[in-house]
DNA sequence: TTGACATGCAAGTAAATGCTTGCATATTAT
DNA sequence: ATAATATGCAAGCATTTACTTGCATGTCAA
């Protein structure tokens, strides 16, 4: 699992939407996916390749048309090796950080 | 909150080195975090306005000497607008996948 | 006060990114 | 068989991105 792929796949806001889409109705294909969106087809077709190269969407043929699957597994990859470490102590952190600010400027106990 | 900021400040891999350098050690100067990345310090301090911007990281002068100090604030936030929400039936999305996949290959019921 | 240290500012550049357009191919329907 | 539909491939282009280098500024220490 290549995490680099699909923060990079996040980063964009068009690839989030086309999340959202398939979030909301599964297995659509590319020209209905296309018809939520103000760009050529083949701009969200490279979008889409994007995803599935990150692994967050799957494709599956069928005869000329195109189905898209939403995998949710390498959101919860994320969660799991960057959100949740750093959750860890998530108050303890912000704590410090503001006592450090407060600090700073006065003697505020 | 600009959650496409967050977005793009995690798509680059330096930049997430730089958020598990401060997660080892909280309030590290600039010239401490360089040392440990491979290019120019005006790289390293173009990346952390991105994190700052981002408000991933959060910056306290003393003195001559700038310290950094990791704020999870948004990376919770990416979770609960975001993975969480994916994750919500996970299970079940990978099992329609999976269901839909063998309909394709073969007819098991 | 002078020199060393920590950082900022800005211009320049090579590569990556997002998008378009034109044409090709394969599948379905009449 | 032919036309319409769904998609792919590839070249081209403008913008953004990551990075460098050179110089400027502010702070601390001898």
């Amino acid at each position: 699992m290549d995490i680099d792929k699909v923060f990079k796949a996040l980063a964009d806001p068009t690839r989030r939407r086309l999340l959202d889409q398939l979030h909301s109705e599964s297995g659509q294909t590319l020209t209905a996916l296309c018809e939520h969106m103000d760009m050529s087809r083949q701009a969200v077709t490279q979008h889409l390749q994007q995803l599935e190269e990150a692994n967050l969407v799957a494709i599956v043929w069928q005869g000329r048309e195109k189905l898209h699957y939403l995998n949710p597994v390498p959101l919860h990859e994320i969660y799991t090796r960057w959100i949740e470490k750093f959750e860890h102590g998530r108050l303890d952190a912000l704590h410090n950080l503001k006592q450090r600010l407060e600090g700073d400027d006065n003697d505020k106990t």
